[in-house]
DNA sequence: CTGCATCCCGCGTGATACTG
DNA sequence: CAGTATCACGCGGGATGCAG
């Protein structure tokens, strides 16, 4: 497949489906939550002192969104106190590739990212937009 | 490298990296820019009428970040009417395969995705949340 | 043609407090 | 323990109009 046919995937209809999961997937907390799944099954405490700097209501809607999606399962015991377990499911597992593939790519160009936003900045006033 | 050592790039340093890329990269815009890009050096006009829907305003911000990062540049000439045309860089052009591998998992996971999420609101009301 | 300025609205997000 | 409810704030982003 050529670098033109691949990118008519990102621009398809328009851009719709690619807009679509990165809105999904690349909300502020959702590879996160998947990366840190990827240890295994663990309830709702685990994941949030593992991922910080998430609220719980943050964590609550993301794992409520991937449910949704079909990438997580959750799994209610009906104890006391009550435990809820999380666990990636065989889909959501597929996500953790090409998540990686792009995070590569970040902690590859992140250095010079920032140095050409400086460069950038020192030009004209600190202000980009 | 094995998956666990992968996902610790995505978790990193708490994800800080991973969503200032996904921030500045995975915006409602930027990824359909940079495939437009794709096709090679081109003007404002065209990048409007190539990309449906977008905003004058967004695509001129779009655009103005991706410079800033340095994986766009931008070449002003001194014309009457004036006349700017935009390019990948080298940098820019590496932006392409990661994210034509999470636009592929896009496409195909996008039926399977969207058939969870009406079994899910089938269930509870529709309120997703 | 290119793109900046202004106005304005809605949503995502954090903080805090309460419930089963 | 695992959420839900409420509030308040800021930023994304569309529409419109003006400028070089």
């Amino acid at each position: 497949m050529s670098t033109y046919e691949k990118t008519c995937l990102i621009r398809g209809d328009g851009g719709r489906a690619i807009r679509g999961i990165l809105g999904r997937v690349a909300d502020k907390w959702t590879l996160l939550v998947v990366a840190t799944l990827e240890d295994g099954r663990m309830r709702f405490t685990e994941l949030h002192q593992r991922i910080p700097g998430i609220s719980q209501r943050m964590l609550t809607r993301t794992l409520r969104n991937l449910e949704r999606d079909g990438l997580v399962s959750r799994d209610v015991f009906a104890e006391v106190p009550p435990r809820v377990e999380y666990e990636l499911t065989d889909a959501g597992r597929t996500l953790i590739d090409p998540a990686v593939r792009l995070a590569e790519w970040a902690v590859a160009h992140n250095p010079q990212i920032e140095a050409s936003q400086q460069a950038y900045d020192a030009q004209r006033g600190t202000p980009p937009l």
